[in-house]
DNA sequence: CTGTGATCATTA
DNA sequence: TAATGATCACAG
């Protein structure tokens, strides 16, 4: 069998460009994309959790690293991969940026890093059925999107509640509850791992670094539009 | 050692 | 059984 994708060579130079590129991964397996690519296929994500996330990238592009810009920073485009089931709901919530729990006086929602890597998203459906084996699961349409007005301010509002109870001294009295589309959870290698913050008396502290995270449901909802669900 | 890629797995 | 809190690998 001879395929017809093959692993990008130069980053897109157009959002267009990488539009189709990501188009042309749809109804490919993992499996066969990393045979194309050399890449070995793990049995399980369980000790590959980003494997899929990272040959979506080398596919597209993507300057690898860890830095902590946009995927295309030339193009202003964060790159999501979205593990989701068989009705089209995502299985998880998504990543979006570490959140700085210092120096955060002042700080607009407009300059904040979820707003800044939220601009504009391509994402990529992915089967993510654990019953599936990884080469076998299947990419979807993927979908290039921007916040609506109503989408924005509510990740505005979110963002906002979360870092006024940070910045009061009260991140260790917020729960992934908090916030209807944006959560904070922790974020890191293991529940050892401190980092400093502000305490309830204005003192440093030391706690888990934290994330955001995208819910479900809204994850959902930019797919569905996007792909009439 | 931190941030990005995320998924895992215990528990409510 | 869904969601929260925990965890894994790798790049820089």
């Amino acid at each position: 069998m001879n395929s017809s994708i093959s692993p990008a060579t130069a980053a897109p130079t157009t959002e267009a460009e990488l539009y189709t590129r990501a188009r042309a991964l749809a109804g490919y397996s993992l499996g066969q994309l990393a045979e194309q690519a050399g890449w070995v296929t793990p049995a399980h994500l369980r000790q590959a959790k980003g494997w899929a996330g990272q040959l979506l990238e080398l596919y597209l592009g993507a300057s690898a690293g860890s830095r902590q810009e946009q995927d295309f920073p030339h193009l202003g485009v964060e790159l999501k991969t979205i593990p989701i089931n068989a009705s089209g709901m995502p299985l998880e919530t998504t990543y979006v940026c570490i959140a700085p729990l210092l120096h955060l006086n002042g700080v607009q929602w407009e300059q904040s890093n979820v707003h800044n890597k939220l601009q504009r998203v391509l994402w990529i459906p992915l089967d993510g059925r654990r019953e599936v084996p990884p080469g076998d699961r299947v990419v979807g349409p993927a979908v290039l999107w921007s916040p609506t007005p109503e989408q924005n301010s509510a990740l505005q509002q979110d963002w906002e509640e979360i870092t006024e109870r940070i910045v009061l001294g009260q991140i260790e009295h917020i729960t992934a509850r908090t916030g209807t589309v944006l959560q904070l959870r922790p974020k890191a290698a293991d529940g050892t791992v401190l980092t400093d913050a502000i305490g309830p008396n204005g003192q440093m502290i030391q706690t888990r670094p934290r994330g955001y995270y995208l819910k479900k449901e809204f994850t959902f909802q930019v797919l569905a539009e996007a792909l009439e669900l």
